[in-house]
DNA sequence: CGCTGTCTTGAACTGTCTCAACCATGGTGG
DNA sequence: CCACCATGGTTGAGACAGTTCAAGACAGCG
């Protein structure tokens, strides 16, 4: 399963490159984009920033609760593994985000942590929390926006899975995506997806099959277009309307699907064209 | 789809059942289940209890941002409808748990939240939340822990939607209603559920009908025991095991599935006893 | 170079959706 | 009081979409 995960959690070597920079206040606000109202806190705060390399672990499935994360570069997968060794992967995190918010009310976290990329994530202690909220009003609103933006991030996976049709909940998967990459000042339409099918199929709830068939078929249809990890957004409003597709679409749209156009739209190019990239 | 909705949000005549007793920091501590380092804090806080009859809105989807909900007594369904007039069900919410934390980080409630049967909730004004916090560092941590139960139950049930077969998904989820059914100090093995089947099946997303034969299912199996809304649990290891299959369970266990055991294990009884109630 | 892992595509099976009844209940009003 | 309707739950039958098994293409790596 897991491929190549040079150290658990961070095996001795990772602690060289852990420890490093004390950010400010105003730092982390602006990274978590918290809304203060009282933009004074240029204050140090005591988090370390730690860097992960991709596949690395940063947090153990069931591992004692010691301390909290915000994400400063790079992409994490939130997962659990079940006895039989299914992954089940239930988010992806991107810079700005916390890490661990829900292991807060529990003594071991309920699920793993992994970077999909070289990542770096600011480090709080728990047993920071409690004087940092006190000490800095605007730590104990950052947590709580951040919490409160995770919870409704979930929540909007909650709406992506309820999808009956897998190409909608693709096309909802990558508008989720989408707005999220934007969110960070990247480009909306165009993005490097940082997981495998295989992980997304997991968030999804489909087979890893059925994720690359929906990739097609939304290629197909004109609204995206794929080359391997690499997703350009061609139509988004088409995309919208198509992800707001709930239970039989009434009338047309099932037809789409049925087969794709026969007259390959896609100009007969390899699956990875080796050269050009995904043209725009 | 609606059913009596006599009053939107609160038409007039609910204000006068609403303002009521100002509850006691140390109460609401307990309410959550807040574990408080320091229970210094009998403080009287301002926070007023609302009651709420069993289909009245407690917030609309789309509505402004006004106050975060304790809940005292009751259950609540948090949903999202979408244009064509689908009602998707994200959660369901019993004593001691928060509501409109996910709208914390936003201008406007991304869903909407109504009771499922006569209820109460504790009001705290959103622009209580940054003075509470200040002045009461327990009302922070009350709402960081609360928040944080939240996100762990949005990623269970990401979990339980995961899961590939229906029943399995409906078996996760009658767990995890017992399990909070425990933490409210009732019977973890014998409730009533206070929602329809169209309900369920909405937040496992899977047509009522199938939840309906799931339901069946499971009772054949003799891991549970229903009688319309109302449910025990007579195998909570078997039922916990039945729950665990992911993937295609390997062997037998499909068969158990395939079709009922033929030979009525139910005593042909009709569904609806009338008058004895679900035989211990 | 062969190996391994990812992604794609094909074909058959099967579970769930959909449509359709049916029954029980509860409320309404003649 | 009972006919009537609306609601909620159950069950059956057919069709379709997704899973599963299987094969193949391609890239990275030792």
């Amino acid at each position: 399963m897991s491929r190549r995960n040079p150290s658990q959690t961070h095996g001795g070597q990772a602690d060289r490159t852990a420890r490093s920079a004390v950010s400010t206040m105003a730092d982390l606000l602006q990274l978590t984009g918290t809304p203060v109202e009282r933009p004074q806190a240029a204050e140090r705060i005591p988090v370390v920033l730690r860097h992960l390399h991709a596949g690395e672990c940063l947090v153990l499935e069931g591992a004692p609760v010691d301390a909290l994360f915000f994400v400063r570069a790079g992409t994490f997968k939130i997962f659990r593994t079940d006895e039989d060794g299914y992954e089940q992967v239930l988010a992806f995190a991107i810079r700005g985000e916390v890490l661990g918010f829900d292991a807060l009310c529990m003594a071991s976290y309920p699920v793993a942590i992994s970077a999909l990329e070289a990542s770096a994530v600011h480090v709080v202690p728990c047993s920071d929390i409690p004087s940092l909220s006190q000490a800095l009003p605007a730590f104990g609103q950052m947590l709580q926006h951040c919490g409160s933006r995770t919870l409704a991030h979930s929540r909007e996976l909650v709406d992506i899975m309820a999808a009956v049709a897998s190409e909608v909940r693709l096309a909802r998967f990558l508008i989720q995506h989408s707005r999220r990459m934007a969110d960070c000042g990247l480009s909306p339409s165009r993005f490097l997806l940082r997981m495998g099918r295989r992980e997304i199929a997991s968030l999804l709830g489909v087979a890893h099959e059925t994720v690359s068939r929906s990739f097609t078929t939304l290629a197909a249809l004109g609204l995206i277009q794929v080359c391997d990890r690499e997703v350009g957004i061609r139509d988004m409003d088409g995309l919208a309307a198509f992800a707001r597709s709930t239970r039989r679409p009434m009338d047309a749209p099932l037809i789409v699907r049925a087969r794709l156009p026969a007259n390959g739209s896609m100009p007969a190019q390899s699956r990875r064209p080796t050269v050009h990239r995904l043209a725009a």
